[in-house]
DNA sequence: CTTATACATCGACATATGTCTATATATAGA
DNA sequence: TCTATATATAGACATATGTCGATGTATAAG
């Protein structure tokens, strides 16, 4: 979670550095060659600090580095960088892996605790199949696979669960949670 | 020159929509595979309409698509465009042509945007020798040859530049670009 | 040593934008 | 028809940021 959040960061990082259109400039003509900043700043008709403002933003993403000569510093492109960057985009493989997993659970959790009570026993039955389903479901771990249960028994299990047991019973035979044959009931 | 402009913010559109955190963490969950708003917001810890707020950027830039799916709205990724957009940064050579040109100034074209600001009036007036000389080339271009200035005519078009219009004045004469006799000023 | 040049840094300001709350719209279900 | 659900949209607000002007700093030049 820490770990793919951090490399997330890093690709944002990277996207707001190139989200600008004077800095995509810039990067674009250090494609180019090394330049200085006051040919920078004749290109990009802004002013010189506004040049040495977004330099300094690239250089501190490690994007583009920096070396005296004189007076004059002369800035570059690190293509190796741009390259790495953009191999993360090309595989969305990539960006899968780094992002969070979907939660899966979250409904589910969701309508298990609005159905029943803290006793553990069922409120209501829910009347939408969406929720109905994730209750079955989740009553259905009651029976183990394999294993045949009588109709008696299946309705003392039910029983702790919510008084009506004939629907609950007829709904796990719908959803096919449960199957029955001559008063026997299994879990498939 | 519009049609590289216009490139680049394109690409600058496209930098802008993917740095943000929670946009690229949906845009990695839809390269997983497609999704509704309610499980991207389950799973990013934010209103629902902050997602769908994302998730509208990203739909405007055809990033993302959309099929309704009876309530539910399911968004989905569109790779060809990330692996578009991601060869224009694999290569910067690409990049490169799309920069602006950097501009070989001559002295004089330096010298005058360095000394007239935006407002067309003069900065400081130069007091080396060689840029004065460009200013006062320019200055003299207000004043037409054949045509005689009587002095407070002349101190009117100068004060458009220059508070010291006694200086630019002066050093007009001097310099050969004003004639003067008796008061009435002429360009030779 | 003084001035000029090339660049960096600081403070201010207007704009852009991510996020929230509240509300509207559309569809499914009772 | 009425309610619930899923999503979109509008407005507000705080923050981030691109740009500029002014100033600081280091090096070259005279």
């Amino acid at each position: 979670m820490p770990q793919n959040e951090a490399q997330l960061e890093q690709l944002v990082a990277f996207f707001q550095a190139l989200a600008d259109l004077n800095r995509l400039k810039i990067v674009g003509m250090l494609a180019q060659h090394p330049a200085s900043v006051e040919e920078l700043v004749d290109a990009l008709q802004v002013q010189q600090s506004t040049v040495s403002h977004h330099l300094a933003k690239l250089k501190a993403l490690g994007l583009v580095n920096m070396r005296k000569e004189g007076q004059t510093h002369r800035y570059y492109l690190d293509e190796e960088i741009l390259r790495t960057m953009a191999k993360q985009i090309l595989s969305p493989e990539n960006l899968a892996e780094a992002a969070p997993p979907f939660a899966r659970l979250s409904f589910e959790e969701k309508t298990l605790r609005s159905f029943f009570g803290t006793d553990g026993r069922l409120k209501v039955i829910p009347a939408q199949r969406k929720k109905r389903d994730v209750i079955l479901q989740q009553l259905v771990q009651q029976f183990e696979t394999g294993q045949r249960y009588p109709e008696p028994h299946v309705n003392e299990i039910l029983l702790r669960f919510h008084e009506d047991v004939f629907t609950l019973r007829r709904e796990l035979i719908m959803a096919g949670l449960l199957e029955r044959e001559n008063g026997v009931y299994w879990r498939p």
